[in-house]
DNA sequence: CTTGACTCCATACCTAGGTCAAGGGTTTAT
DNA sequence: ATAAACCCTTGACCTAGGTATGGAGTCAAG
């Protein structure tokens, strides 16, 4: 189990090597080794390690909720429930940006219907109901 | 139709005051007469062009993409056609948000469903899942 | 033994939409 | 006439998640 330098760290994990830089600061990889020359030395865990957080970014976590799960992957005494707690929690957020994108779009699409397409601006109807009631 | 500080701009507009400021900079709000002293005097239409932009971003709109609506307003060879095709597009971008977040909710409502939520953290489903398969 | 590729660290920059602070002038009310 | 409340400008700061730059040290190949 060779230890690696960033820059193979980095391709391996698909990141740019600023990235692994910037995990590292925010807590999200631990502080590698380093050789004799102060080159940071990863093992094959750091390429893992930053797998995972892409796969959770991808599910909308932020790099703070990340941090956390990451964190109660290290203790001891953490259970499965916080875990759950947090994805589920997570779930709910997730669940409230869709209905604030659902309901902007019905407000919308009858707009974009309605509007005939052509002719000129004035009493455009979406320009108009944007307008206000005043 | 007395011309009015800025203060009163906001407070009538339900901003503040240096979101005004920042509106102008963004050549959001067209810059606006000013006293003998040099106090920026504004009439009502600035309140009305003030709820205009809120009201848009409450559709998803950026910033810049009102800059574009309210520039179409002030041309006279703008289209209806054009604010419709502005309106559209950002509703495909609205749906490609919700079909994102539906995406994240669809891979996440399982591993939220399986977890026992008891028990301790080695081998909870959730963060087994999103180690992935390696 | 030198050149190019890699690494180090620190710092600045980017988007988006604001918000806050400093230091000074103006207006209004008491 | 003076203090409170308002306005001016410039510029920094904030969240999020990075990306870019620059000067200096290091490592491997030719």
């Amino acid at each position: 189990m060779q230890r690696k330098t960033i820059g193979w760290v980095a391709e391996a994990a698909d990141v740019n090597v600023q990235t692994v830089l910037y995990y590292e600061r925010r807590g999200l990889l631990p502080a590698p080794s380093r050789s004799s020359s102060g080159y940071r030395l990863f093992d094959y865990e750091a390429v893992r390690r930053i797998r995972f957080i892409r796969r959770t970014q991808e599910l909308g976590f932020s790099l703070k909720q990340i941090a956390a799960l990451l964190a109660l992957q290290g203790e001891q005494t953490a259970t499965c429930a916080e875990v759950s707690a947090m994805a589920a929690s997570h779930l709910e957020e997730i669940e409230g940006k869709i209905h604030g994108l659902e309901r902007m779009r019905a407000a919308l699409a009858p707009l974009v219907d309605i509007c005939p397409g052509k002719g000129p601006l004035k009493a455009c109807p979406i320009l108009d109901s944007l307008e206000g009631d005043e």
